[in-house]
Parts: structure tokens; C-alpha cells; sequence
DNA sequence: GTTTGACCAGATTTCGTATTTAGTCATATG
DNA sequence: CATATGACTAAATACGAAATCTGGTCAAAC
């Protein structure tokens, strides 16, 4: 087998028999074993890859989550007015709707996640919220925001809202948090001039923020 | 003893002992047998009350709500202008996280509710929400509420935001919710005329469907 | 150099037993 | 005679020992 290309192929199998029996069985029923069995490779091979359960079942979802904010930077490539905190939103709640993994992180669904969950919040929120934060300030800095509060303020609204509206049942419909959102964060008056400004650094923004994770992933290549 | 008075005192009593026991041990851990002694009853004398175990503790939660409601009632009652959504969010915010059974009803705090959590949504939710959604339209015919959607839809969207809040990990600070909801589902003027005249309509529909809640708590006296 | 599955310690499940508890009701009490 | 009680029972729960399973390692196979 030559090493370097077919490597990362065969942690990407890995990766994919375990996000499949991660959905069907949940995190506590499923061992190593039948991760392995499934990707067609030996018990130890896994552990070639990654150091032990944990860190595999942690790198599936964050690659589900690298994923989502990939959808997201070439949604606002394709339309700059995605840029806008409303539109995002939308986008980005209706892609984590549609990834059942991430929604089971949002909705604290245990028996999918089951110990998981904790270890996977103090894993990934610090760097994604930082980079959310940033993102506000760009945002209020062209007064594409609400300023009459600082960024770190309306951030920690904006988390109870995203929260509420994700952990809802059913989840109420995606163009009631954008519109909802929209009214809550944004000033009356949202420049469609400026908004096509930020818009590629808001894709800066982003694509930085995810290369850090997607780098972390490759370290189990 | 004389019968009708001191019966309700007893079952206050009772109500007592198993709300400090339930907030101390939780759901799980707490018997009728504890509660009884705590009471300075004898076990039989609980299920003269309450048929069983679980009507027990839901109408522990069950007071605590009505209370939490009445706390509202007063509010509104001493202030007109509390009547307004933001204000009476965030009012009713920090009052919730002021009664840990409620605060531990809204965040699933699975530990101290245990099994309790389904049936208490089943048992008050439903009532709560229709109440709410009439308060809603009550404001939207009077210029105190967005008008652009039908008040149902924001009462869905309005729940996704107090839950979002009130599952924060620590819970924002009351201003935080009541700026969120002013902006979200306010219109930008707020007419205080208005709102001086809607208050005592507020203050007889959430009387009245406390009223229900008292009926039912009433019956087991 | 790379992959593997047999192996082992520790975790988890199982299953039978002991204990606890919800709910009842015959009796005690005032 | 109406009310309150705690002894009682069936059912649930907790416990513990034995059996099974699984995460992680590593010597052997390739």
C-alpha cells in the first residue's frame, strides 16, 4: 500500500464507519471493533490513526462540524448578502438540522452522544465561539449590527437563541430564527453596499477559523 | 380536629416537606415515607390527598408555578408598564431562576426530576401556552407586539428564546432576555398610554388561568 | 515498515437475591 | 363515626458475584 495518499482514504473509511454506527447505535453501543469490521480494517489499525475511542468519535464530529462550516463559506462565496447575520443563521441552522450528528450535539441528545457530549463542548465551542465573536465585531463594525451593545454581549444572546430555536420539538421552521434573529441583532437598516464589503473577509474569517480544525483532523492522516 | 380548615394547612404541610426534599434528594431519592415523617404524618395520610406518588410531586411543581405566576400577577398589578413583553420576560426570567424546581424543570435537570420532567410538560405546558398565546394577541391588537406575524408564530419563536436563556450555562443576566425580546418581538415604539390600558386585561387573563391551576391544586385540600 | 488479531486488565452486563418502597386497609383513636 | 395511622404485601429497586465484553497493547505475520 503506498503510505502517504491512501492513508488518509483509509482514515476517511474509518471516519465513515464510525459516524454511520454513531448514528444508528449511539456512542455507547458501538466498539472499536465493529468500527474496524466495518471499515475493513484490523482492530489495531484504528489505533494507528487515532490514540483511542474518544478521539476517534470526537474527530467524526468534527468533521461533521468542519463540514457544516464549509457549506456555510461557500454559501456566502456564492451570495454575499449571506453574509448578513440573519441569512447565516438560516443557513446554518437549516445545515445543522439537516446533520443529525450536529443536531444531537445541539439538542444534548444523550443517547446518541452519551459521554460525548461534554468532552465534545469543551473541545470545540472555545475556538468556534472566538472565531463567532470576531466575526460580530466585524459585523458591528459596519453597522451590520446592533451597536448599542458590545459583540460579546449580543454573542451570548445570540447562543441562547440559536440553543433555544435548535433544541425546540419540533425545531420551529428556519425562517423564523433568521426572521427572529434579524429583529433581535440587527439594526433597522442592514447596507447591502457594505454588506458586499465584508463579505470576503467574513469568508476569511471562517475559512481560518475551520483550516485550524480541519488541521487537527489531518493529524490523525 | 375541625375538619375543612386545617385540612388545607396539612396539605400545605405535606407540599412543604416534599418540595425541600425533592429540591435536596431529587425525584429518585425521595420517598413518601420521608416526606410523611418530615410532615408529621403518617404515610396513609398522604394518599388521602393525593392518589399517588407522582400527583404528589406534580402538585409540589404545580404550586410553585402558580406562585411564580402570582408573583407576576402583582407585578403587573404594582407596575402597569410591566405589562410590556420585555418587561414581563424578564420579571417572570429571574423569577424562574429565583425556584430552583422551576429552574430545574425548565434545563431538564434530569437529577432532581428524574421521571417527572415528562409528565410535568404534559400536565402544565399546554394550559400555560394557551394563556400565553391570548396575552400575546392582547398586545398585537394594541400596537404593543410586531404585527407583521401572527402571534402564534411568535409565541413559538418567544419559547425558543426563554428556553435557549433559561438553559444557558450560567443563565444571562434578566437585562440580556429582556433586550433580546424587546428588539425581537416588540415594535419599535411602545405606546405607555397603551400599555396603561391593556394592564388590568393582562392581569385578569393570567388570574384567570392561575385560577384553573389553584382549582386543581384545591382538590386535593 | 506496516498491519493485525490474540491477549489481558478493567469495565460492563447479567442475573439471582436482598432490601426498599408505593400503595392498601384493618385497626386504633378521639 | 369519621379520620388517621402504620403494619402489610406486591412490586420495584439496589446489590453483588459471576460471566461476558471491550478498549488498548504488542508480539507475530506479512
Amino acid at each position: 500500500m503506498p503510505p502517504a495518499e491512501d492513508r488518509a482514504e483509509r482514515a476517511e473509511r474509518i471516519l465513515d464507519a464510525a459516524s454511520e454506527l454513531l448514528l444508528r447505535a449511539g456512542y455507547r453501543r458501538t466498539t472499536i471493533e465493529d468500527v474496524a469490521e466495518r471499515a475493513d480494517v484490523g482492530k489495531g489499525t484504528v489505533y494507528l490513526h487515532w490514540k483511542n475511542r474518544e478521539e476517534l468519535f470526537l474527530a467524526v464530529l468534527l468533521r461533521e462540524s468542519v463540514r457544516s462550516i464549509e457549506d456555510l463559506v461557500r454559501a456566502v462565496e456564492a451570495d454575499p448578502l449571506a453574509a448578513r447575520l440573519s441569512r447565516l443563521t438560516e443557513i446554518q441552522y437549516a445545515n445543522v438540522l439537516g446533520r443529525p450528528l450536529l443536531r444531537a450535539g445541539y439538542a444534548d441528545n444523550a443517547d446518541t452522544l452519551g459521554k460525548l457530549l461534554p468532552k465534545l463542548h469543551a473541545k470545540l465551542d472555545p475556538r468556534h465561539d472566538e472565531a463567532f465573536v470576531e466575526y460580530l465585531e466585524l459585523l458591528a463594525g459596519n453597522d451590520l449590527l446592533r451597536a448599542d451593545r458590545p459583540a460579546r454581549e449580543l454573542a451570548v444572546a445570540y447562543q441562547a437563541v440559536l440553543h433555544g430555536f435548535l433544541g425546540g420539538n419540533p425545531p420551529p421552521e428556519p425562517a423564523l430564527i433568521a426572521d427572529t434573529v434579524a429583529h433581535a441583532f440587527e439594526p433597522v437598516a442592514v447596507s447591502t453596499m457594505r454588506l458586499r464589503e465584508v463579505a470576503p473577509r467574513v469568508v476569511a474569517l471562517f475559512t481560518e477559523s475551520v483550516a485550524l480544525d480541519r488541521k487537527q483532523l489531518e493529524r490523525a492522516y
